[in-house]
DNA sequence: TTGTACGCGTTATCAG
DNA sequence: CTGATAACGCGTACAA
């Protein structure tokens, strides 16, 4: 491998202006900057990374904190964020956490060690103590939900006002026995969530009834579970609002391993609009969160953030859609 | 940020032994041993990665190029990576190529820069001229499958087998119309599978019609659209073996859109046993592959041609299993 | 058992 | 417009 010693000897120049024609320092003389380039391609010459990362004290760098991968949904957030960051000559780093909190430990380790120009958080819980530890020495951005009594920048779609629009629309639809199946509701993501869809059925006039009211995992197999224990509760119902797809999903296989038939005997919604939620059967009605804009928002919050330069909003937050698919009809049709 | 410097001057040793000690040099005498982390505690010490990196020209960093992330598929083979680079203490950095191909040169140059320890990749055919150009600089594996012509380790089950062997119980359900759903076939992976699904049918008797046959990208999407057009022939079929998951259930919508009971009507068959395969409606019958031990096998395997040692086996062939699930029943039945 | 001193490949300052 | 040269923080011969 080239270094820039070898460019600056072989084209008779000082290292220093062979970094000045790097970096396209309109100082050097046009003639001495086209045969620095000659050697430079003639060598097939590339800068050190690590070199100029070890000068500088950046590394361009941002690792992105995401609770689980194989949820489509924060893939497509991460898609976002690297168009974006690649656009600005930055890698990202993605650490996932898999749900298991000791991880967070090792990539507390990793961020301390390998200089990290700044963090993205799609999960202000899992990775809750990691986020409070740095938020102070890094630049932070949290995505998809905030983190209470934290003044940590962050972008999101107002998920209280989502819950509640589904809610109404479900109940437009005659439904007035909604089962709620949530995620963690330690996460403020979920609570919201949650809020949105009890303030609904309360201004409504429906009674509360915690049966109705579910939480696990966020996962396909915990809407699956979590359907399964309402249904053997017997309570009678018409509609399923689960506050993610992949919870949805897993509620539609145990209705429908039930005997039940969607939508005729009960609707169901989910929240996210992964890409799957049109290719389950039925098709799920959902709530669309602009993933892509997220990630893209959040990154370039993080890099204002990171350039020292003013934040706009403290708290962006995006729209949402109800998108209507065959698992939701009015009730008894 | 406290440097070696710090830690030697407030331990009042020179910076070799502070370096010693981090090192767990035996040859430090134990008490300036004690006195030196004493310090290294109380001044919370980090050695700074960036620099040891320059200095030891490692980076501890193995980058794993995966042709989509929102496969589960891929990411449960990269949680075996994961885990397994962990315990190794090594970073990994996620590659996704979206199925774009011109991403592929950012990569490409990204390794030139960052001094990379080593690559995976689980896509042979996406990153194919990215792969072909660093195969001899760089320690590489590829997991899922190999790519033709390089002599290139590789980590996969047997997909001409397997794809035998899922005909085979689909033939034994006396479906002898069986429409193949396959992903692109320059990809050895897919063309395994095509070619076990071609020459089961073949040794059984049937002859055969290619428009039986199908291919697009990997996708639901795909999935769905190649049933489509297959459905537009009128051809008359029993069943449908599609190469893989996503695809599967893309033509499962199709199927049902159409009116088709599965598997009534039709059975159908998938490949790679994602994790959602279980929670569609019906759920899916389906090869199973080894996923997390694919990644680990495959982490493993880089991590002996980091260290050039010896690798035992130029290839590991894994065991994959049939996982018959309510999409698939005897015709007729 | 410990310290000295050099070099990894850059960038940035300062002088010319 | 260009060149010396000093960092950046660490590891490691070599010397003591």
């Amino acid at each position: 491998m080239a270094t820039i010693k070898d460019v600056a000897k072989a084209a008779g120049v000082s290292t220093a202006t062979v970094s000045r024609v790097i970096h396209n320092d309109s100082s050097v003389k046009p003639a001495t900057y086209k045969s620095v380039l000659d050697v430079i391609n003639k060598l097939n010459y590339t800068p050190n990374v690590l070199a100029r990362q070890l000068r500088t004290q950046k590394t361009k760098t941002v690792i992105v904190i995401v609770p689980n991968i194989r949820n489509t949904f924060f893939s497509d957030i991460i898609f976002g964020i690297e168009n974006c960051a690649r656009k600005h000559n930055y890698q990202i780093l993605i650490a996932d956490m898999h749900g298991q909190p000791d991880i967070e430990d090792y990539y507390y380790q990793a961020i301390q060690e390998r200089m990290i120009d700044g963090i993205i958080s799609l999960s202000a819980n899992v990775a809750k103590s990691l986020i409070e530890q740095i938020s102070d020495q890094y630049p932070v951005v949290v995505a998809c939900q905030y983190l209470e009594n934290y003044n940590i920048p962050n972008v999101t779609i107002d998920n209280n006002k989502a819950a509640t629009a589904m809610t109404e629309y479900l109940m437009k639809l005659n439904h007035n026995d909604i089962v709620f199946i949530s995620g963690p509701v330690e996460m403020t993501l979920y609570r919201d969530r949650m809020n949105g869809f009890l303030s609904a059925t309360a201004s409504a006039g429906i009674p509360l009834d915690l049966e109705y009211v579910r939480y696990g995992d966020a996962s396909v197999q915990s809407g699956y579970v979590q359907m399964k224990e309402f249904l053997d509760s017997r309570k009678p119902f018409s509609a399923v609002f689960a506050a993610g797809d992949m919870m949805a999903i897993g509620a539609l296989r145990a209705l429908q391993e039930a005997g039940l038939e969607i939508p005729k005997d009960c609707s169901v919604a989910g929240f996210d609009d992964i890409e799957l939620s049109q290719f389950v059967d039925p098709p799920l009605t959902t709530v669309h969160q602009p993933c892509y804009q997220i990630g893209e928002t959040a990154f370039k919050k993080l890099l204002k953030l990171m350039n020292k330069q003013q934040i706009e909003a403290f708290h962006n937050v995006l729209d949402f859609s109800i998108v209507t698919r065959d698992s939701s009809a009015k009730k008894g049709e």
